[in-house]
DNA sequence: TTAAACTTTCAATAAGTTTTGAAAGTTTAA
DNA sequence: TTAAACTTTCAAAACTTATTGAAAGTTTAA
């Protein structure tokens, strides 16, 4: 295969890949084409590589940037901004890992200590059914959390060497 | 909070975590109304309740079995079909985990096998950009790929106590 | 058989999400 | 200042995905 074959493959998978996992096709197009670029590269040179309008790739690369995958650059001497992205994918993985906990598990944890709080008759089935299933996801959203945790803080070799352990 | 609220609550905040992680809200409030149900639900009562159309309801009735999530009832005497989740938590994430790896991991990691293959001069940056990313996040991909096995073939207290003695 | 009870299908439509592009805003250099 | 270079905004349009509901299909009991 081709290097630019490749490239577009690279692109378009993670896009689908993102599609999947509720992030936006172009954003995680965008972020595959910044992961392939030794150099940082302008809104228009992203526009121009991925066909895409300046609106969306202005967006987009806010996006990214609130997302903690890419960085602005300042090139001296000159106007226009550049886009960088780390490229260490246990960085990537922590940051998205970080964000999603953030805006999408606290958010869920919260509301299920509240209804775990609920109280009610064991003798109802109704109540019983309710009342497991709630405490039950809770307690299992709390060890997700508190891996996060621990992966957050975790150099990678050391995080997939513990858990790789359980193998044996 | 009243019982009634609490389990509205619940259905809606399922729904919500569903859309954010490319489920269709739909499929997991049925889900959710499911995992509080002590009893079998009849279509008619599922539609009844979320208020959703016949169609509707039959589709995601079918998707849900298609991930293994819930199940078929035949009542002795009569015509109608019962559905009923399985309301084990452990068993569920497994699921889940076990599903999304076939349907979104595993086409991503047989596409990024290949590209770690193409060939190039690893002094032309595009090139040795491209090889370190693809590459590592293949690495990454594989790992989890080995954790969700592992966690596909564990016992739930097993698997969270191996990976929260990481914490100490 | 027949017909009632129930399930499935799918084209049309609605709802939701993403994208565009032109206009407004900002910054910089002269 | 001014104007060119560049960035941001956002209403409208395009696109994608989910939902409806009526018709077709299937199963069962009599």
């Amino acid at each position: 295969m081709e290097l630019a074959e490749a490239k577009q493959k690279f692109i378009e998978s993670w896009g689908k890949l993102g599609s999947e996992w509720g992030i936006n096709r172009t954003m995680a197009q965008v972020h595959a084409l910044l992961l392939i670029s030794p150099a940082p590269l302008t809104t228009e040179e992203i526009m121009e590589t991925l066909s895409i309008s300046r609106g969306n790739a202005n967006m987009t690369l806010r996006d990214l940037i609130g997302w903690g995958l890419i960085e602005k650059q300042h090139k001296a001497g000159e106007r226009k901004e550049y886009f960088y992205a780390d490229k260490d994918a246990w960085n990537i993985a922590r940051q998205v890992a970080k964000e999603r906990r953030k805006r999408e598990l606290d958010p869920v944890v919260k509301i299920l200590d509240e209804l775990s709080k609920v109280e009610g008759d064991m003798k109802d089935p109704e109540f019983a059914t309710f009342h497991k299933s709630v405490t039950d996801i809770n307690k299992l959203a709390k060890n997700v959390d508190k891996t996060i945790e621990t992966m957050i803080n975790a150099e990678e070799n050391w995080f997939w060497g513990s858990i790789l352990k359980m193998f044996k």
